[in-house]
DNA sequence: GCTTAGTACTTGGCCATACATAGTACTTTT
DNA sequence: AAAAGTACTATGTATGGCCAAGTACTAAGC
């Protein structure tokens, strides 16, 4: 057990909200995403946005299309589907009431 | 996948953090930090809290002594190391990081 | 004295996710 | 045609939260 573990295991579950938020906004691609997750030091790789994204389509909370690319592959570019947008609105709420929750107990000092 | 997977997800690693939090306010047993982490919502039960505490106490955190009860089997009490107490400093930077991080991506609206 | 209820702690198995790593497929450049 | 770059896929590992059942001790009821 190790601090470095414990950070692994605190980014469990946000990333799939921080994700849902970033296509929320508009369509954007895995590497888009990456980007910003990357600029807001919510560090990820590949191998864990990729993955995540498939479970997310698969649940029916994406979609996404095809799109040509002027330089290199053909990108897939996801929204939100309805249910999407509704899970959101429920994780939205859990991880306020996680930040709440957790001031109550960090924000307390010593009693001795 | 449903949202109360994720849910759970969440709760990964925070809970950790809390524990040692309330342990560095002192002395407590096990069934003070459930009624503590049940009041701030941060729903818990026996099964995930007591192996938690082995953990933490293996991974030579916290450390504990048997205290006899008036009322039941005697309770273990526990304090934070040394140890836990530098842990506890890194995970407090930790958790803020990522609430910022979170707040960072979730506090943008769309584009479109 | 024996049973019942309550409290405190333990144990084993399950599941989902973040990560590492390697690999596929397509396009552009040289 | 080969090399480099981009986008996506696949497989295996480790960890922690949870469920469920179980142990051990004390106090109260009959």
């Amino acid at each position: 057990m190790n601090v470095e573990n414990t950070q692994v295991q605190m980014r469990k579950g946000i990333l799939e909200y921080c994700v849902l938020h970033i296509i929320s906004r508009g369509e954007v691609y895995a590497s888009d995403m990456l980007d910003e997750l990357t600029a807001a030091k919510m560090i990820v790789v590949e191998g864990t946005l990729y993955p995540l994204l498939t479970r997310l389509k698969n649940a029916g909370l994406l979609e996404y299309k095809w799109v040509e690319s002027k330089s290199g592959p053909p990108r897939k570019y996801y929204t939100l589907t309805d249910k999407g947008s509704k899970v959101l609105e429920q994780l939205t709420k859990t991880w306020d009431e996680l930040v709440h929750s957790t001031q109550m107990i960090t924000s307390k000092s010593r009693t001795v």
